[in-house]
DNA sequence: AATGTTGGTGTTATGTTATTACATCGGTTG
DNA sequence: CAACCGATGTAATAACATAACACCAACATT
């Protein structure tokens, strides 16, 4: 996913920092890379995380209460962002954005069938990258 | 899950609580109701938790900092407790668990193709049950 | 019996994550 | 101008989780 242009100042640098990162990031961890950057309180970066979110452009990983950017881009197979799944590894931090349409039919499925109605769907898979797995 | 009896008394009280309970509870709201029972600190809920975990007695709700007692009966389709489900919802706060082998399926086939050995899958829906979605 | 080991417990303190409350500032709109 | 809206700054607090240390009961070894 491009950055776009509309960002705040404060959208920016979170969203550039997040960018830069190789991995996933607290909200705390965030803020001490951004003291440079004026960056004083937690809340500063939870407001600007917040609006990333709502654009799609950043992730949150629950089972980390942590955040990642988007790893998206255009040329992706599709550009729906319904659902989203992450592989996290547990020994090098890696995280791999993946998403399927099978999985995506099982949960709609499941929902109608149940009559829920999911607003948001988190998939996380805890484990060892191959790198790590050796 | 049926309760097996040996079970330390914390692990059984929160154990209790938890099954009880017709909803998730932080570990801090199962404190609170435990104090009557010699509870104190954090600690006394939160390791009693942490074997419950290990048994598959209770499971963790990531995305809401939470436990539940397991659903599971001896009577469902299978034993395998691998991956569950759960749909969550906002409004009344009710959870239901569930498993489905085919996004097992889809889960292991991406792992297997990028060589991830997964430890532990997480799989929350949020949004409204039939009752409160009307 | 004495010893060592294991697993659970109790307590205090601390670390980590997230939100509430309130004041301010800048741009837009009527 | 005045009203409004979204973003910001700051301090305080709430909510979630773990570290460190001491104690004890159960059990195995010697
Ligand atoms: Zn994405
Ligand atoms: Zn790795
Ligand atoms: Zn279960
Ligand atoms: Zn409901």
């Amino acid at each position: 996913m491009n950055a776009p242009t509309n960002l705040t100042k404060n959208q920016a640098l979170v969203f550039d920092a997040l960018t830069r990162a190789e991995g996933p990031m607290s909200a705390y961890t965030i803020l001490d890379k951004l003291r440079d950057h004026g960056f004083r309180a937690p809340l500063q970066v939870y407001r600007a995380l917040e609006k990333l979110l709502e654009l799609g452009l950043v992730h949150r990983l629950e089972s980390l209460n942590s955040f990642v950017a988007c790893s998206h881009t255009t040329e992706a197979c599709c550009r729906h962002h319904g659902t989203v799944a992450f592989a996290i590894c547990e020994s090098c931090g890696q995280v791999s954005e993946f998403h399927d349409h099978a999985i995506d039919d099982r949960l709609a499925h499941f929902a109608r069938s149940k009559g829920f109605k999911a607003e948001k769907t988190t998939i996380e898979l805890r484990g060892l990258c191959s790198a790590c797995a050796g």
